[in-house]
Formats: structure tokens, sequence, C-alpha cells
DNA sequence: TGGCTAGGTTAAAAACAGTTGATTCAGTTG
DNA sequence: CAACTGAATCAACTGTTTTTAACCTAGCCA
């Protein structure tokens, strides 16, 4: 049905989704890409407390992350929604 | 594009789904309505933290309860799936 | 080079989720 | 009614996740 291996990828995908500061920040994303910054200011959230989030949204494969000198713009993929997408419709 | 209403509904679907014992339980009922106590020896697990989790379960939709006697009989709510499905279609 | 800035990291505290065993509750059966 | 049983609930405990504030690092520009 579907290996094991993926399966760990789509529990840490559901992880990051079950999260209100992580939706709030993919919900954003949506809009297109985003410096750190900016997300901050946008959602009215300490530096930090993004990173951290946007770490965990790294790790579940949500978002991508590309640097250009000095800041780190993010933005969704979409790829990994298409996987947690096609482990629900196994029910 | 969703009411923010429904996405506390979605928030603890994913919240759900981002444990295993839970998802053990989910791929359980993929096999059909199952009582409690059935559920308990097929998985090796305590009465009372399967009773947790059925709680979560039932609270986010993805399975729904019917009282038979003494027994109760849980199964998969397939419309709580499609529900989360179409708001990852969203992305 | 030195100072500034964007963003990542860390460690301690706080908040939250899951486990355990005991207890309660509601149907059933004698 | 009393004893029994399946399942929910509770309180105490343990483990994990999130928050916070301070700090670190790397890129830019004078």
């Amino acid at each position: 049905m579907h290996s094991s291996t993926n399966q760990d990828h789509v529990f840490s995908g559901f992880h990051a989704l079950s999260e209100p500061i992580r939706i709030q920040v993919l919900e954003l994303l949506r809009e297109g890409e985003f410096c750190v910054g900016d997300m901050c200011e946008r959602l009215s959230i300490a530096q930090s407390k993004l990173s951290f989030h946007l770490k965990t949204l790294k790790q579940a494969g949500l978002v991508t992350a590309r640097q250009q000198g000095r800041w780190m713009y993010y933005s969704l993929n979409p790829e990994q929604f298409n996987i947690l997408e096609s482990y629900l419709s196994n029910y």
C-alpha cells in the first residue's frame, strides 16, 4: 500500500500540519515566496519562534528554502502536499 | 477559500493523524468495524490507553462510534478524510 | 577590517500530550 | 436486586513540544 519509510515522512507531515502557527505560515506562503523578516512582520511573531516552526515545516518537506545574500526565502513544496493527500485517499 | 471554523476541525484532524498508535487504529479500522476489546487485543494495547486515543480520533471526526449493549463499535468516517484531503488540495 | 543585520541555534522554563492503574458507570444476566 | 463486564474517566506521572531570551554566524557595505 505504502512503504513504512514513506509513512515516517507522512507522520512528520501531519505533525507539522497540526499547529496553528505553522498553518498560518503555510497560508501566507500561498501568496508566494517570503523571507523570514517579512513573515515575522505579516504574522506578528518573534523571529526565533518563526525559525523554529520553519525548521519543522522544512523537515516535514512542506516548504523549501533558498538563500539569497543575507535573506532566506521560503516557499511551499506542493509535491509533499500531494504525498499527504494521496495517503489520505486510502481511507 | 475555507472558513476558520473549518480550520479548527482540520487542525484536530491533522493532530489526530500525527500519532503512531492512532494510525495503527485507523489502519485496523480499514478492515471494518471493531469494538474496543477486540482492538485492544489486535493491537496489544491497554484499554484505557486505547480509549484515550479513540476519544481523540472521534473528536477529530475521523471515526464514529455506535453502542450496542455493553459494546462500543468504532468505524472510519470517510467524509472527514475527504475534508482533510480537500484542504490539502488547496496547496 | 569593523560594524551592522538577517536569520539560525541553544538552553531553560512553560505548556501540552500521552501513559498508567484505579475507579466509575451503564448494560446485561442470573 | 446483585454480581459481572466492557468501556469511559480520573489523577498522578512521564515525556515531548513550544516559547523565550540570549547568543552565534555569515553576508554585506562603509
